[in-house]
DNA sequence: ACCTATTTTTAGACTTATCTAAATATATTT
DNA sequence: AAATATATTTAGATAAGTCTAAAAATAGGT
């Protein structure tokens, strides 16, 4: 059907389209893809011309139906054999990244969907993003609080929840956005407060503000 | 370390030269291969800079030590991939082999571990035939008597035990040969008879018969 | 609205793995 | 041992995916 590079950069776009809600631009493409410009610009056409993406000159780059689809069983096939070496393999959750890469690009449905079956049709990979069903649906609510979060999981801040100028400028002040990646380190039983990482930095917050903040999730 | 088609022509190589005996000839590889002599000649070349392969223009090409176990480790993961299939997945055995030839190529010596360990070291594929340990050696005797086959395994006819003229004028008349591949497909418990496949044909022989020939396996 | 900086695209080249067609080497037959 | 047939290699071409360097388009600042 398509080839490795042809996924992974169906894969890289669905990413991004989420992480900025916004069409993807060449620049980003091609830093997500670890590659050139001029790499990305070529692929691009070529993905077009076989109507997984909506491209316009100077103008990015966006999924089409069948991209989307597409990418979200690329998606669902590396989560599950995420799944499947931590459950199943002992394999840490740290170490079955690289491995899932190559796993993903296995052609067949029905190795997807016994292997599914055989992992007892999980909801989440190991580091808590949400394992599309065959048909491409999340089943995991996709908008949430911050705090309905648990330990290790993320996403991505997509809105608040309490709009007054007091909460907006203390999200300034500890350089908290849209758009930006947010992951749970700990968090605290006793009062709700939790350890995030945000943009590299640590910051530690109560059960207030994670309590008024919108997090997208996958 | 070594791409897919790399790894294909080693495998190739590794089953040609244990059916014949011998080094592979360039139209013998481009058979089994389904490609075209000129290609071959062109990947011997960059398996012989690779120093996979021992090779001299004209005389054919062989694994070198390297070449060998690089081969046997790929067949290793394919047959516990197949395993893996049918005993976990609910494959039928004559479903997985596609799959397998896809499976055979993740680069992971913990994840093929894992999975040999998950699958209790097992030392036969789905199709009967010896699944390597991971020093490469395959722990299944290797030469027996085609009378202690079972059911769906094969081999090759590698020799006789009795060479009686009586005998060997039997086999030819039955187009039994060395090098033949020989399958069983059926074996009747009562007189130990048998129905076997040879070059395509169907033949039945009796206890006798294949008490007396020698078949290598794997 | 213009100039500059940034982003994006184009042009041409390289690598891997393949092909066809032609050339060369080996094997077989008489 | 020469002639013929077969096997193998070489030469040149193609497609996928990448690169560098240059050109073109867009965006930003005054």
């Amino acid at each position: 059907m398509f080839s490795f590079s042809e996924e992974n950069y169906l894969k890289a776009i669905f990413h991004l389209e989420r992480k900025y809600q916004a069409g993807v631009s060449t620049n980003a493409l091609a830093e997500e893809m670890d590659t050139k410009a001029s790499s990305v610009t070529d692929m691009i056409k070529k993905l077009s011309e076989k109507e997984l993406v909506i491209y316009k000159k100077y103008q990015g780059v966006k999924l089409s139906e069948l991209g989307d689809k597409t990418a979200i069983q690329v998606i669902r096939k590396h989560r599950l054999w995420e799944y499947f070496l931590v459950e199943k393999l002992n394999f840490n959750w740290d170490e079955v990244h690289d491995i899932a890469e190559q796993l993903e690009h296995i052609k067949s449905e029905k190795l997807t969907h016994e292997l599914d079956k055989f992992l007892g049709f999980p909801k989440r990979d190991p580091h808590g993003d949400p394992i599309p069903d065959a048909e491409g649906n999340f089943s995991v609510a996709n908008k949430m609080l911050l705090s309905e979060l648990g330990k290790a999981e993320k996403g991505i801040c997509v809105g608040v929840k309490d709009s007054s100028s007091e909460f907006l400028r203390f999200l300034d002040k500890n350089n908290i956005a849209l758009g930006k990646d947010i992951k749970v380190l700990e968090k605290e039983a006793f009062d709700g407060s939790m350890l995030i990482l945000i943009e590299e930095r640590e910051l530690r917050i109560s059960q207030l503000i994670s309590n008024n903040l919108y997090i997208k999730i996958q």
